[in-house]
DNA sequence: AAATCACTCATACTAAAGTATGAAATTACC
DNA sequence: GGTAATTTCATACTTTAGTATGAGTGATTT
């Protein structure tokens, strides 16, 4: 909220800026008006491109970064989150333990296991639940 | 594809008739520099905000509006995509029959034909599969 | 050296998921 | 009114998932 404000003043005031120095510039004449209009587009161009960004964010859980501070305090181990990842992709134990070269017995370990953590009670809900932690890639 | 490139050559037509306008309206001298200016900046910033979108778009699969149009061509029934559904939100069958209220025999029904149709072999491959067809919610 | 932790594996069991088949009721459409 | 598709349900069966328990190995820590 505070951030949102502080970047709309921040852009109104570069607008203003941009406005006086345009002006400026045209009165002394010694910039080209060409420039001055591709500097103002550009301007705009990328400030459209970020605020589309910030709406974005704010609207749905985009961009997408992994939070791994999320998955220490869960306690995950590095095998657990591996095979949680290979169980989102909708793979089977046993499809999970050939890709990581371990017997199925272990997998099946590995997901009890992780399953407490995330506190769920099918693979599916702890899709679900990792999703909304993200800590899986979309 | 195709698309990209047409809606690029549109984008720089449209910028290259906005410099000319502007360089007009200076020339006759009948249009106010903020105007134009101003417009510039209107249609730069809402290019950017496209063009983000476009982007995003590419990369991964956001702002996500369900494809009905793939429902229908995968031949889903509208109960069969309910339970799709609720099985990617983890619930179990058992779940969804009290959910829906039918019994589970008839979830499990529902659920092997959308197997078949969405061609997985598990539930969790169904919700992978559904995610990249863009037909359930993020 | 002892303790802890993550990883591995196995066995045995229970619970869920998924398949196959058949069938009745409902809805929709011509 | 007949036909096709959908929805519903059941029974029997196979497969996969998940739990519980115990145990061996290697790496790290105290």
């Amino acid at each position: 909220m505070r951030k949102t404000i502080f970047i709309f003043g921040a852009l109104v005031v570069a607008l203003l800026t941009l406005f006086q120095l345009s002006t400026y510039s045209l009165v002394s004449g010694n910039t080209s008006i060409e420039f001055i209009i591709a500097g103002i587009a550009i301007v705009f161009f990328i400030i459209g491109v970020i605020i589309n960004k910030k709406v974005l964010h704010k609207y749905k859980g985009i961009t997408k970064e992994i939070d791994h501070k999320k998955i220490e305090t869960l306690g995950l181990s590095k095998r657990e989150y591996e095979v949680l990842c290979e169980i989102a992709l909708g793979l089977s134990n046993k499809e999970i333990a050939q890709k990581l070269f371990v017997s199925e017995s272990t997998i099946k370990t590995h997901v009890s296991n992780m399953l407490v953590k995330l506190d769920a009670k099918r693979r599916t809900q702890a899709i679900q639940i990792a999703k909304e932690f993200q800590i899986i890639p979309l």
